[in-house]
DNA sequence: GCGACAG
DNA sequence: ATCTTGTCGC
């Protein structure tokens, strides 16, 4: 990848940025909450997608949509979102309704232009959307208590882009911020209501459970094709 | 110039 | 993300 497609590929983040809403644009309530992640097959640039439904208010799983494909764009930091998002997209079109809001395993506006996985999923698909990743991108914040549910603002270039949110006491904090259709603070409230028990949201760990049993799954079998192709 | 850099 | 064993703890 040239620095003059970088290049082309920032602005284009520059672009779509301006579509971002970061209010609680929705009417009614919220029944479904989705988690999507992507893993890769070790060698190659295979990916798994999955997008994992849970009943927003029992936290039960409900439904678990994938889809198996080759990664076309390579990993560049800020530019994640277009190396995963084709596939989860994918992976959403299986769904035979749309979730009422999705958390990433990525950051939302916590990212250099403003325009993190999050929000590329949320303009993409208008569903409100949650940015909630396991390590900082960008920003400086405060020490924060280390009971569940305090939280610091993660602040870049003096704009409050996110927040590191401890789930857990005595954990490390997750960093949420606003992909698309929520507000910070709304956002914050789900991310604690989706960690009940662990650090990173239920949503998450069930795509990511997903996830990782699809590509077990496609790796024996693949071993079963080696192994007879071997023996003929 | 050097290091850091979501998954 | 992925490569990887044992180990400490509930």
């Amino acid at each position: 990848m040239t620095r003059q497609q970088i290049q082309e590929f920032e602005q284009l983040q520059q672009h779509l940025r301006q579509a971002v809403v970061t209010t609680d644009a929705w009417a009614g309530e919220i029944k479904t909450v989705a988690g999507v992640d992507v893993a890769y097959e070790k060698g190659s640039d295979t990916l798994i997608a999955a997008v994992a439904v849970l009943d927003a208010h029992t936290l039960a799983l409900r439904e678990v949509v994938s889809f198996r494909g080759e990664a076309t764009f390579p990993y560049i930091p800020g530019l994640f979102s277009f190396r995963e998002l084709p596939a989860v997209l994918q992976a959403l079109e299986k769904l035979p309704q749309a979730p009422d809001l999705v958390v990433c395993d990525g950051q939302g506006l916590a990212h250099p232009r403003r325009f993190g996985l999050a929000c590329h999923l949320g303009v993409a698909t208008g569903i409100p959307t949650i940015g909630c990743a396991k390590t900082r991108l960008l920003g400086e914040y405060q020490p924060l208590a280390p009971s569940r549910g305090s939280y610091a603002e993660l602040v870049d270039n003096g704009e409050v882009v996110g927040r590191a949110l401890r789930t857990q006491t005595d954990k490390n904090p997750v960093f949420v911020s606003v992909g698309h259709n929520i507000s910070l603070e709304t956002a914050t409230e789900w991310v604690l209501r989706l960690t009940p028990l662990y650090r990173l949201p239920e949503t998450t760990r069930a795509a990511d459970h997903a996830v990782n049993t699809l590509l077990r799954a496609t790796s024996a079998s693949k071993d079963e094709d080696d192994s007879a192709k071997a023996s003929l």
